[in-house]
DNA sequence: CAATAATCGAGACGGTACGTCACGTCTTCTT
DNA sequence: AAGAAGACGTGACGTACCGTCTCGATTATTG
């Protein structure tokens, strides 16, 4: 997905022998990228150019294309060098605090003008499958892991089933996130976050037996009916 | 956003007074349309082009422009006009079965060919708000209005909460299904579609018992099997 | 070899009967063809580029590949086009004084700009059969019809051999200018010209008895040897 | 026009002395002539790349622009490198089989393999001045003062008027041939070869009788037979 | 029934961006 | 210092669609 890797376009030889050749240049390839996501900000992804990327970028077209061979896989690429930070989960005692948190911090990123360029990714990926693999790789799985901790703890608290279905809970939680943030059929506040977490959480809390939060109970499943 | 009506064209003389000069063909129009879809079904949105319209509708250009002022207002009216059936909401007497079913039919549309269609539509509509727009009036908002209905018989029945949020409910059931169906990370199972009810809809359901935050404020039977 | 006529492309329905779809622009044609040979005079052929040809005629890159399908066509097109006025034979009564001045007006032209468009014209026609063609036939075999016409005369005259080879004569008078004209090795002047229908019309005439000229002698072949 | 010399390019410091660092490889030298000859019969020059050239003689693209600084040089050089062995003139007693050998050895080159690539040379020259100036030093200009020598035994035996322009009469005869060669118009066979060399050359043998116009100024001696 | 008017198909038009190719220059390591 | 390798910015290539524009032909209403 990402460009083709000096290595590979050189046939590996590794060992930390350099190859042959003038070697590639990492300011065109900075600019490049950079270019690409500044353009892809501003009007979207149909309106992205190679060219104007080229252009933008003070480079050749051919450049552009040496590295990327397609506009999906430069904005794939471009998207997921720029690592998100601020998006971690907190650890706050709570798995709904956690979770709200993060969740919060997603949409006021959803909201700016990376949100912008997320969606661009998103629609291209619908009719190129290495451009929403690239998301998947680069942007969901990451957050995932720490998704996945952040729940263990909330398991190991008591506050979730033990048997609780992780990814079918992450997905509980994001999925309104994306899908209001895709069909925009109604706002992403932080109320929003709030009350979806009430709501998906407390249908994979250990309930109906009422239960202080914060005393973990390890090792058993409890059924009413 | 749907193409312009015969009489805006003409100055809205209205009245039942037909205009002078010769009559729209309704044979074109319906050829266009369908070439839409089945275009749009085949290579996804990107790779639609007028040109290609045209010449599959076997019409001339100037004709789909005469209608249509975009490519994005033609994919937009080519997909409201194929409502797409049996996606009614059955009436079981249980507000879980209900939903399960409608969405598993949902999860079949979105695994079939129509589901490219689909995804289209949602990635066209990231860079242009007409397309989504077209899409939540003419796909979203007529189930949801029947979701409604689900829900009330739901809360009428007691198996949810009176004081539910409608709206978060339904996009934390259908949330997940976009968001899968878009990113590509799981797999769209009936399965999942099951779980995923449970999961939500036991958060939406009348506690037994008073939790310690928020207790139950209006007068609702309480389940415990 | 010259651009595909309307007829062509459109299937020779011939008999009046127009083909649907708006007709060729007359004006594009014109505009396209004057600033191909303002282009190939100002910097020869290797500097022409079909996309300075469009610019200069503002006209679109795909109407100029629409109608020529090579930089090569358009050249002998171009050229063809442009049929140059003044080469033709003046009637003196003397072969010599004939061709002798009509090939002074060839080395002239030669020598102006025009002669630019001509070697243009011949390099081109190196590797690409079509352009010397159309230089044959556009340019030389038109010509080559008036020289007939004028060898005739001096054959009726007694100037010429009866059998003279008169393909043979020709090339023996024009091929010293070409040589020279595409060689450079030695100036193109009158002189030069007087002088090469000295020694070639010499060569074939009734010698060696001597003849005072004017007085057509027919169907008498003499031999000395 | 020729590669640079490598004294040249290091200032000349003559006296034996030579300049430090790697030498040129004459392996690449040779193998880039000999690449550029074979494409050059091949495709023609407009074919021709200096980026093809480089890689059928498996050499740098450096390394042919260090040595020649485009692609009508490198050419040049090839052509003239190539000396073409017989096309030497015989000693048969007799200026017009001296010449019609000579000329027929020309065709049969013009006609070959090679001929392709003087075609070339030549459309070269057309919009490079120093290809044509190449093509004249190489290859016209040593053959011309083997024809000088010719032409004086003929009029020496009296064979050809003293006072002829030796010039006018060479492109008289070879003029044809490369018109011929260029033009495409007419074979270029050994029949047309000798009947050209007959034309010409009568045309420039001693007078048997004074003519009308122009009688012999210098003692010249006659031939009736 | 003629005149008027808007539609239709066809297809050429001036453009823009595509993805490729060769240009001539450069930067690296190797010989 | 020359060599090969190969990336670089540049610019033309020929193609595909864009959205607009004439055309002749067709099909309705209006006078």
């Amino acid at each position: 997905m990402r460009q083709k890797s000096s290595a590979q376009r050189r046939g590996e030889r590794g060992r930390g022998k350099r190859a042959p050749g003038r070697p590639r240049s990492e300011q065109a390839r900075v600019s490049i990228l950079r270019s690409t996501l500044k353009l892809l900000g501003e009007n979207g992804f149909s309106d992205l150019t190679m060219e104007g990327v080229a252009e933008h970028a003070d480079v050749g077209k051919a450049t552009v294309y040496r590295w990327w061979p397609s506009k999906a896989a430069l904005v794939a690429d471009a998207f997921a060098g720029s690592t998100t930070r601020k998006l971690h989960f907190p650890d706050t005692g709570s798995v709904r605090t956690d979770m709200s948190q993060q969740m919060r911090q997603l949409i006021k990123i959803f909201r700016s003008r990376r949100g912008r360029i997320v969606s661009a990714i998103l629609a291209a990926g619908q009719s190129d499958r290495d451009v929403i693999a690239a998301f998947r790789e680069r942007f969901l799985k990451p957050r995932r892991q720490e998704a996945y901790a952040t729940l263990r703890r909330g398991i190991a608290r008591g506050e979730l089933r033990e048997d609780v279905d992780m990814d079918l809970l992450l997905d509980s939680l994001y999925g309104p996130i994306y899908m209001r943030f895709l069909i925009r059929h109604d706002k992403l506040s932080p109320d929003f976050v709030d009350n979806l977490c009430k709501l998906v959480l407390s249908g994979a809390s250990p309930s109906p037996i009422p239960r202080a939060p914060g005393r973990p109970r390890h090792g058993i499943k409890r059924r009413t009916g």
